[in-house]
DNA sequence: AATCGTATGATTGTATACAATTATACGATT
DNA sequence: AATCGTATAATTGTATACAATCATACGATT
């Protein structure tokens, strides 16, 4: 059964439920890999029309998770193991390259709630609050991007972000990622507000290539056992 | 009036019709900048009902062209200069690692057919018919994009390649670009077709380095005219 | 005269109805 | 029995109808 009450919801619309709804569904593997999404199931079964649905499914198909032919619907494309590596190589090369204009061009304000995130995670990550520590990560990216005061940039990485969120959920429980990602994060922020670009993009493709590592083990632990 | 002859239709949706038109009006500059868009006018000036046109705002919100906001609708969002920059940036930097897992991953079918496509290319280009090579530089950065062998990394270079297409289509018309062009395509594909993905990178941000430049100068020339 | 509230119209969001296309099942033909 | 063709059902694509929200204009109140 799809879960509909959904939280964070950006606008309201029923679109925009049935999207989060379906995400969820499918990053939670109860639309496994391949499987086919008929609108007419799904708007039966969260009771509403199939406008809303097919919406959503336009969404999802940007987002990559669903693959939609002409006339014959949309496929759930899911996130294979392959993607998520590729996504952190890309991630490696570029959100350095966010750091760097960030610490460029961000201004006071931007930096400012940059370190009001590092010291709310850096508290949470302390008291292993694994919950909370993962959205703060997730915040600190976002004000990171945004920092980077460029649009393409940040749809770009939003895009990977959200994509590989079902992969961080996973790694992320694991044992001190939680801090030393954290303590990354800070590091990151002083490089940036000491306008120092050099040192917050290598900094940043550190931070990139210690969360696949810890993400690689993750998978290697859970497909040992 | 808006164009519906549309030649190159993914899927013959009407949907696809629509949005092509959309795009072209955009990029044409028929809708000019932060011109708000209601789905009523379209519609009836394509003679469509209102579902493909909203489906079409939807994948142009997507491709970043129109910006949707809930219950008011779409406005023109437009290609700044600002975002081409970025976007030719961030294109140097991950363009390369196209060419270097086309080196490492690609089949000998997909170099064969990127070796049709800069020998065409060539041709044109020593012909001096801009249309066609054009269409075959867009062609060879597509099959680059397929021969990497990543989702990711096609998807994201693909919108912006689009994104960017109108910028393109200005600068290319300039002088000697597109022969050159067409040399710097053929060295790529011998780096790539020698399995050689050091070089391969480096003569692909060489390769994006020059086209800034050249769409710069451009850009200062209509400037200053 | 300025401002606020209300009424009206315009526009988007959602639901439903219809058309076109595709998948499935069943029987005829070989 | 296998295969092909056709009929039927299921599903998507498009159009239209209705509901909800937002913008505008006009008038009442101060």
């Amino acid at each position: 059964m799809l879960d509909f009450s959904e939280k964070k919801n950006t606008d309201g619309s029923l679109t925009s439920r049935v999207y989060h709804a379906l995400e969820r569904a499918i990053l939670d593997g109860k639309y496994p890999d391949g499987c086919s999404l008929t609108e007419s199931k799904i708007s039966s079964e969260l009771n509403v029309s199939r406008t809303p649905v097919r919406e959503a499914l336009f969404r999802l198909e940007q987002e990559g998770l669903v693959r939609i032919v002409h006339n014959k619907g949309a496929v759930v494309t899911g996130v294979s193991l392959d993607d998520i590596r590729d996504i952190y190589a890309i991630r490696m090369h570029i959100e350095g390259l966010a750091s760097r204009w960030a610490a460029e061009r961000a201004s006071d304000e931007m930096i400012h709630r940059m370190r009001e995130i590092t010291d709310l995670e850096m508290f949470y990550a302390q008291k292993a609050d694994i919950q909370q520590t993962r959205n703060l990560d997730s915040l600190f990216h976002s004000a990171l991007y945004e920092a980077s005061g460029s649009n393409p940039l940040r749809r770009t990485l939003s895009t990977y972000h959200s994509y590989i969120g079902r992969a961080r959920e996973r790694s992320f429980a694991r044992g001190d990622r939680p801090l030393a990602a954290a303590k990354e994060h800070l590091g990151i922020l002083e490089a940036v507000s000491a306008k120092n670009g050099d040192l917050a993009e290598k900094l940043t493709r550190d931070h990139i290539s210690n969360a696949l590592i810890n993400l690689l083990a993750t998978v290697e632990e859970s497909s040992g056992e």
